[in-house]
RNA sequence: GGGCGGUUAGCUCAGCGGUAGAGCGUCUCGUUUACACCGAGAGGGCCGGCGGUUCGAACCCGUCACCGCCCACCA
């Protein structure tokens, strides 16, 4: 017996552990069968699963389970990534607060074995984790990007890529002395990637040059610079005006007093300078900011550095330079810099400035300052030397690979953004002042010289043959950029460079699932790195979503409290609730707006699917391997089987599509709609007939609140006239065994005006029917919900498996490799469903003229059905159990005389519908509400009737929406006709 | 400055040329034995504004407004 209720917490691990000791994950590269691959976005080895991993693990894992229970073999390759920077300052963190030394007292060799020693230890948080989400990955494969496999793959690309020359013999890896991005927190330099602009509010202030040479009085004596850093100005070594500028254009080619310093320094003419903004004249410091480090290369201006790599003042390179003059320069106040944060230099600039009267005026100023994506504080452009990639030239082929399609964006608009960034690609910096990460395989010589090389040894034997002896060789300090490594991932991992039987058939791989945030970073280097060592792509198709935000659309972060954590989500609702509510809101290009509240909604899902589960098991209903859906010969079963086939082609199209929403709403609407609410409730009267209908109503009709009219008197309903009812004729009478239920109730009997009293059924007999039509019921509500089971099993793994196993539908563990359900034939489909459309429709009617007219639901009522055709008669008395309980219908008969007074209708197809409530209606009410429904229908109709007036819309439109507009003419015509003929039966 | 996305029921969102939809919330009714994490029913929207294309626009085009994001840059 199934439990009251699904119990995930109970569950959960134990079916995963089953899953996982079973092989179920694994992909089995001996197999016959199309390979399917996912490369994992490897979450740093620091990480515990958030709301963005949910997101991202739930749709991959979806898309894995599916095509895994298509048949393929799929190989979903899991690892972390050993993140660089975040490692390193977790461990250091680790060591303060432990009360050791810092890592540049512990040594290189020292630290280094520490971080893997917490890797060892908690390094494995993210994957048990992801074990908590479901997530099906091959975890016998699991990959580091530290591995010494991979890390041979680093080595073995850095290198080529150094030795590969391009057009102007420059390798494709090379060291070059530029600005850099340099975070004075961290003290290593990091791409532009890595840099975050953040809004500012700062200060513009000007600052007075005198000009060289000049006489008191005269017009050019000063010329006035803008600047939102006066720190940087120690590094001066022009002030560039615009060549055209009506009046600073005249002091090119003199030279400005670089104030504090002393210096003489060009007042040069550069486009650069625009007229326009601050004061037209612009100070050049090319060693710290990257627009004057291009006017200094233009005009070949010395570069003197003024902070080091602390970001703090540094006078060496200037020392030389330093000149008294009076009231403008001072040598010592500016030695007096050296060792000064830059803030606390600018201070006192500042300050010294104003003291000088040198300080024309300060503005208050919002600027952009670049920062340090990790370490969160402003960069510094520095002067290095670095290693950097010519991304230009390996971006080429992956800009051509998207434009040809051979891979492809989801949603295609990410190509734009790709092509944006891709296009005017800028040298890549790969190297990184850490310890943590790859080293870079390059070794120096007593003579600078450089050998890039495999390994130590590899670079000894190079030196030997450069200088004839052994020399003595050092090795690079720093390390790589991680996502020097990560870009290297969908082969790495594989095996490559060695050619093993699993790059070659997991290579390339199918989708990459990554949100919009990580293009540029990661998606673009694989890409590029894909085709560069594998000539082929890496993917074909990038499956971009959204991130996800906190219930009111904020971007969840530590600052504003608003994080949501997966894993309580889990405890709290299960993972299957979390998971479906990440499908189903999923849509693309939207961000994922999740709560805790919307989780808890969507867990009634998983609650609904597990009921219905247990209404099955209650009713005996059990997979049926003999059974043939295409043998189905009831409406309901037949029908059923054909919503079912819907369902599955829809799902199955809306995953091909990676509409993972629309995959969920299917799904939802299927199992709830139509297989909760419609089938088992059709079901019920078949598989217990003793239980169908409605509830006992009172033994004595005349005690009944409904039938009396209180007007009247309790003899008024029965001495209306009655006329006989029509003879249905044989071939419309119902066939035995054809319907889904026992006919004892035949449509041609005549309403007689008294209701029949109910069937004594205060005692139900807990019987379970064995007909035919039930054992055909029941074998296809078991077909049914295998289908629903496998369908659901991507997005919700654990109650469907559970309730797989239990049921018996296969092997346990076996729902994870059970064949996605495909449709099958089903005998006269659209018979089947005209047929329950019409009873749901008639069903629907009742119920809400009932609820209208407040007719409480315990109170059964006759149902009268005028100007029914045999058809619809017939089809009545078929379906007379089911509709009887579900409309709540003490009896269900045909009217062709007088409508017994005070009686309510409702116009459904051909015939009218009315149920003999006198008791309880007033003819008012009545009234104006089946004037409201012919206004409704009217205003309908006359909506039809004058498009189809429009000439240009009979000519112009197609000739099937032409028809379909008469024909919705005419039947909103035949609608009011009856209503207003209903209108006309009240008196 | 360049670009992208969004604006549809109270909320969250589908729909993207031919009858405006769902879930949640609201209101009403219901102690029907799968399920109150339930069932039934109802109310609720000139689909951001203005133009245009079309027989026909929530949907296509233009434009504006507001919201969000990305890139560049602001001496």
């Amino acid at each position: 017996m199934l439990d009251k209720a699904f119990n995930p917490s109970e569950i959960e691990p134990r079916l995963y552990a089953g899953w996982e000791s079973s092989g179920a994950f694994a992909c089995d590269p001996g197999s016959s069968a199309v390979p399917f691959t996912i490369m994992i976005p490897p979450p740093n080895v620091t990480g515990s699963l958030h709301m963005g991993h949910a997101l991202t693990f739930t749709v991959q894992d979806v898309l894995v389970r599916w095509r895994r229970m298509q048949g393929r073999d799929v190989l979903w390759q899991p690892g972390t990534d050993h993140a660089g920077i975040a490692t390193q300052m977790v461990v250091e963190r680790l060591l303060a607060e432990q009360g050791n030394v810092d890592r540049r007292a512990m040594g290189r060799e020292a630290f280094i074995e520490r971080v893997w020693q917490w890797k060892a230890e908690s390094g494995g948080t993210i994957t048990r984790q992801l074990r908590r989400l479901g997530a099906s990955l091959d975890w016998a494969r699991e990959r580091f990007t530290m591995d010494a496999g991979l890390s041979a793959a680093v080595r073995e690309v850095f290198v080529t890529l150094y030795r590969t020359k391009d057009a102007d013999g420059r390798g494709l890896i090379y060291r070059d002395r530029r600005l850099v991005n340099w975070d004075p927190r961290l003290q290593t330099a990091i791409s532009d990637l890595e840099v975050e602009n953040q809004e500012i509010k700062g200060h513009l202030w000007y600052i007075t040059y005198p000009i060289a040479g000049s006489m008191q009085g005269e017009p050019g004596q000063f010329i006035t610079v803008a600047t939102t850093r006066p720190e940087t100005m120690l590094g001066d070594t022009a002030v560039a005006v615009h060549p055209q500028h009506p009046t600073l254009a005249a002091l090119i080619g003199r030279h400005a007093i670089l104030p504090l310093v002393g210096r003489l320094i060009p007042i040069i003419a550069d486009s650069y300078a625009d007229p326009e903004k601050g004061t037209g004249a612009v100070k050049i410091t090319p060693a710290h900011d990257f627009n004057d480090f291009a006017v200094g290369q233009r005009h070949e201006l010395p570069m003197p550095s003024v902070l080091d790599r602390q970001a703090c003042v540094t006078v060496a390179e200037i020392a030389d330079a330093l000149a008294a003059v009076d009231g403008v320069a001072d040598p010592a106040f500016v030695r007096g810099l050296d060792g000064q944060d830059r803030f606390a230099a600018r201070k006192a600039i500042v300050a010294e400035l104003e003291r000088l009267g040198l300080l024309a005026k300060v503005e208050p100023h919002t600027h952009q300052v670049p920062h340090g994506d990790r370490g969160g504080v402003p960069i510094e452009p520095l002067l290095t030397t670095q290693w950097y990639c010519n991304a230009e030239v390996l971006a080429k082929p992956a800009i051509e690979a998207v434009e040809t399609g051979r891979t492809q964006f989801v949603p295609k608009q990410w190509e734009n953004t790709f092509f944006a960034w891709m296009r005017d690609i800028q040298p890549w910096c790969i190297s990184r002042q850490l310890w943590w990460g790859h080293r870079i395989p390059a070794w120096y010589g007593p003579d600078g010289a450089v050998f890039v090389a495999y390994s130590d040894a590899e670079a000894r034997a190079e030196a030997r043959v450069h200088y004839g002896n052994d020399a003595a060789l050092v090795q690079d300090e720093d390390v790589l950029d991680t996502w020097f490594s990560s870009g290297l991932w969908p082969f790495s991992t594989l095996g490559w460079p060695e050619k093993t039987k699993e790059l070659a058939r997991y290579y390339p791989g199918d989708v990459l699932v990554t949100g919009f945030d990580i293009i540029f970073f990661w998606v673009a280097r694989m890409m590029m790195q894909g085709i560069h060592f594998m000539n082929r792509v890496p993917f074909h198709t990038v499956y971009i979503h959204g991130l996800v935000r906190d219930e009111r659309g904020q971007k969840m972060s530590k600052s504003k409290g608003n994080i949501i954590d997966p894993l309580e989500l889990i405890d709290r609702f299960g993972a299957d609730a979390l998971r479906f509510t990440i499908c189903a809101l999923t849509g693309p290009g939207r961000d994922v707006k999740l709560g805790a509240a919307r989780v808890e909604s969507q867990r009634s899902f998983v609650t609904k699917l597990w009921n219905a589960a247990r209404f099955c098991e209650m009713n005996a209903i059990a997979p049926d391997p003999a059974f043939d859906p295409a043998a189905a010969r009831l409406p309901l079963t037949r029908w059923i089987l054909d919503a079912a086939n819907d369902a599955v082609a829809r799902a199955t199209d809306a995953l091909e599509r990676y509409r993972i929403d629309e995959y969920a709403a299917i799904c939802y609407r299927f199992t709830w709609n139509t297989f909760c609410d419609l089938f088992v409730e059709f079901a019920k009267p078949v598989l217990s007939p003793v239980m169908a209908g409605p509830p006992p109503g009172p033994e004595d009709a005349a005690s009944c609140p409904v039938m009396p009219d209180p007007r009247s008197g309790p003899g008024h309903a029965a001495s209306s006239p009655v006329m006989p009812g029509p003879r249905v004729g044989p071939e419309a009478r119902p066939r035995t065994g054809s319907g889904p239920a026992s006919t004892t109730f035949v449509l041609d009997e005549v309403w007689d005006g008294r209701d029949k009293p109910g069937h004594d059924r205060r005692a139900p007999a807990p019987v379970q029917s064995d007909t035919a039509d039930a054992r055909e019921v029941r074998a296809t509500a078991a077909h049914v919900l295998g289908i629903v089971l496998r369908l659901l099993h991507p997005a919700m793994p654990f109650v469907t498996e559970e309730l797989w196993d239990r049921f018996g539908y296969g092997a346990q563990y076996s729902l994870i490799r059970a064949p996605w359900p495909t449709p099958v034939p089903v005998t006269d489909g659209a018979n089947a469903r005209h047929e329950l459309d019409w009873v749901v429709r008639l069903i629907t009617q009742v119920r809400a003229v009932r609820a209208e007219m407040n007719v409480p639901s315990s109170t059964p009522t006759p149902i009268l059905l005028r100007d029914a055709t045999p058809e619809t008669l017939a089809r009545a008395s078929r379906w007379i159990d089911a509709i009887k309980r579900l409309a709540r219908a003490s009896e269900l008969k045909s009217l062709t005389g007088e409508m017994p007074k005070g009686s309510v209708q409702a116009v459904l197809d051909e015939a009218t519908v009315i149920l003999p409530l006198a008791a309880v209606i007033d003819l008012g009410t009545e009234r104006t509400r089946l004037a409201k429904e012919r206004d409704k229908a009217t205003g309908e109709a006359k909506k039809i009737a004058q498009k189809l007036e429009n000439v240009d819309f009979v000519r112009r439109a197609p000739e099937e929406v032409v028809e379909e507009n008469r024909e919705r003419l005419a039947t909103a015509q035949a609608e009011i006709a009856r209503l207003e003929a209903a209108l006309a039966r009240i008196e």
